[in-house]
DNA sequence: ATGGGCACTAATGTATACAATACAGGCTGG
DNA sequence: CCAGCCTGTATTGTATACATTAGTGCCCAT
């Protein structure tokens, strides 16, 4: 996309992943334009397009705030997030060809490496571990699930939980990533299925337990 | 919303539904802001709107496009909206007060009125139909949920699907209703699961069969 | 003291002008 | 005749000025 606009998008998108836009806080448009360098326009775009992912909400006269959860509503995510994923794995399943499957194993190799020192390499983890979901993502060969799950804003918690994680449970990960490996190669779309399903109600448990039981 | 913004969105949006922008053709901003009567501002502002819920797509070089679907995407789309709409129907199930049903029920006697003439008012359905639906999301109190069902652009497929409904068909539908209303009286959320699920499949096999097996 | 209204301020909405970019068509050189 | 460029044109991107609307706090009347 256009630069200023893209620009725009990443900068607003790093405050509110960063913390530095605490959840709930007003944004204004004049303040995020001058902190981009640019004008209210391509601001506005990126506001638009953060609105459609929910990063972001607008109160009743479109102020524009950082959106901001519940546990209720995170446990809700989390759910639809373990649906939506659990039938790309299914589909995923029997669509993946040996190239796939050799990317996916590689790519699982980056988190299990990211994981093995006693001081986990987080920013690493968590691209590889994107990587790992979106390939799944793209096999699935459905371009409306993809759409759906980006809107999910899936890393605001991934990240936030991830920081938190413990070595051993980032290890779990890349153990359950495994599991889904041998299950797509066995071309069972049921056992991804039910894999996936398990592993992000997993991610969701350990969250509960890092953030609190609020 | 904002008069003109709002204008346009919903003047391009009854644009795409109606058919009178092609699927698969061109939009562009200009065009669009003359035929709404306003300047290009507002127009972007609907189509990054219209952009997040799939009615248009963006080439590479930003170009908009109405969108088109293949029949995969369409099944695609069922499936979805069948496994959120089912989910929703669950959680609605366990939170249904008297007063919900009462509404639910004046709602599926709107669309027994609408279809029981031989020549059916096929607004009429479509206004009382999508009512009964956002009913559910409503009591199922999942903000996420709701948004997520909301960027599965029903509509189109439904408005074209419903179009070429016979009055069987349409009946067929207020009747499975009442059996997802007796559902929620029993607080059932797995038989209001079951039945929303195969409300939405059979929606999808009647859209096959009118619109062609492509 | 309190409630309501009014004015002020701040934020968003809209229009317009101009800039940058992508596409299409023809032209030229091989 | 074909390929590649090159220019003209259509379309989107950005900035800025102004309009409109929502929020806020003060002041006055009761």
């Amino acid at each position: 996309m256009s630069r200023a606009s893209d620009h725009a998008y990443s900068e607003i998108r790093s405050l509110i992943l960063s913390g530095d836009a605490a959840p709930g806080s007003q944004l204004t448009e004049e303040q995020l334009a001058d902190l981009c360098g640019v004008s209210r326009t391509p601001v506005r775009d990126a506001l638009r397009r953060l609105e459609a992912e929910l990063y972001i909400i607008r109160s009743g006269s479109q102020r524009i705030f950082v959106a901001d959860w519940t546990h209720a509503e995170v446990d809700e995510m989390f759910t639809l997030r373990g649906m939506l994923e659990a039938h790309a794995a299914a589909r995923a399943a029997t669509r993946f060809d040996d190239a796939g499957l050799v990317a996916l194993r590689l790519c699982n190799a980056a988190i299990d490496a990211a994981v093995r020192h006693n001081e986990p390499d987080i920013p690493a983890f968590l691209t590889a571990n994107r990587e790992f979901h979106g390939l799944i993502i793209d096999v699935a060969q459905s371009p409306r699930l993809a759409a759906t799950l980006a809107t999910l804003v899936e890393q605001p918690v991934v990240r936030r939980t991830a920081m938190h994680y413990s070595r051993d449970q980032l290890a779990r990960s890349a153990s359950e990533h495994r599991e889904l490996i041998i299950a797509f190669e066995a071309r069972d779309a049921d056992w991804a299925h039910a894999v996936m399903t398990g592993h992000i109600r997993r991610a969701f448990h350990a969250f509960r337990g890092v953030i609190g039981k609020s």
